[in-house]
DNA sequence: CATGTTGCGCAACAGATGTTATGCGATGGG
DNA sequence: CCCATCGCATAACATCTGTTGCGCAACATG
């Protein structure tokens, strides 16, 4: 046998390629030809892992799920109160570091890519779905008093809108949404989430 | 001088048809053919009355805004409460029938391309604070108590991210965040800002 | 009716893109 | 030392894309 390459390493090196292309040029500037510029290899190179386009993008849109879900399982669990640790894996989708910024620029593409694309969409509903239900025991544990808060999934939903369209608008002009600010408005919509009482 | 055409009105109707294919195939689904056969004309009429593809994606964006910016300036004045008032304004960012579904979809696309071209990106910006500016005033206005609340500028960037939230996920899924749904999420995030007071 | 101007359909062009096939070097087991 | 097999670079290919130019039909004006 000739020499054996780890396959699995050099695949999430193209799709690491596909987030950067995606970053800088959008998935309509993502080429194969761009994806092997980025890796530093050739387009025969980027066919030879991955049968067509299609693989190669939902292989990238898997690994960068993974690595999402994987830095939120490797939050530290320490001593801390029910509201800090909701706000400790609220804040992991907002864009507040290069990494994290990567990450929401490319979830961002892949997010709207899904309404062209059923079978993404599907994956789509079902990280979604795990992810509000994530939130909402946390929110649920944070949340003061009564045994079972009003309208906890209404709650629960203004948060997670809150968190995507702040991602969203840090997104698109990194400038205008400083970490400072995002962290200020978590922290506000948190406080807000969790003392307020509906009246009507 | 021969047959005369209304320029504007042929501009719109095109511009019409490059919504429709951004909003069923994507900005790299967006090909002059497919505009042409959108508008049910020939590529030649389209390059006709656009210069190239970037005065033509240019005119289509504006066009946009236009029609949002006028939506809510003929919005009825009604003797309201300013909650009210607040509401009826913040709502039109949810696509919560068919014309503002197509207006949301294109919006996203557009706002994610702004990453890829500084022009779009400053258009974005002064838009983008008119509309912060807008709410801002609004939310002043229906906050009850103190002449002046407490984070006043945060309780805005809160509702602000938790309309462009609530329309992403609208629009990336449109079967699971119903119009029901957004309302229901809006009025709540109403409710929490304007009788929230922050403790910390 | 003649005519010049306007509207725009049609087609050709160069460049880019996804995909496929060919071929060569390298490498580790026999 | 040999060579089978894997890794991958190169290039050819058909298709699609934006752009340009040609040319004809329609029509208001003289």
């Amino acid at each position: 046998m000739p020499r054996q390459v780890d396959h699995a390493q050099r695949r999430s090196e193209i799709s690491s390629a596909v987030w950067r292309v995606v970053c800088e040029s959008g998935l309509e500037g993502l080429t194969l030809r761009a994806v092997a510029a980025a890796a530093g290899c050739t387009t025969g190179m980027v066919t030879h892992y991955f049968r067509d386009k299609k693989a190669l993008l939902a292989h990238a849109r898997s690994v960068m799920h993974r690595r999402m879900a994987d830095r939120i399982d490797a939050l530290p669990v320490r001593d801390e109160s029910p509201r800090d640790r909701l706000y400790a894996v609220a804040e992991q989708a907002l864009p507040l570091d290069e990494e994290r910024h990567l990450e929401a620029v490319v979830w961002s593409y892949f997010q709207l890519a899904t309404r062209t694309d059923p079978e993404l969409l599907r994956e789509h509903f079902v990280s979604h779905a795990s992810w509000v239900r994530r939130l909402t025991a946390l929110v649920r544990a944070a949340v003061p008093g009564e045994p079972e808060p009003q309208d906890l999934e209404g709650r629960v939903r203004a948060l997670v809108a809150c968190l995507d369209g702040l991602a969203l608008n840090a997104v698109t002009d990194p400038g205008a949404y400083p970490p400072d600010l995002q962290r200020r408005v978590l922290e506000l919509q948190l406080d807000l989430i969790l003392e307020g009482n509906r009246s009507l």
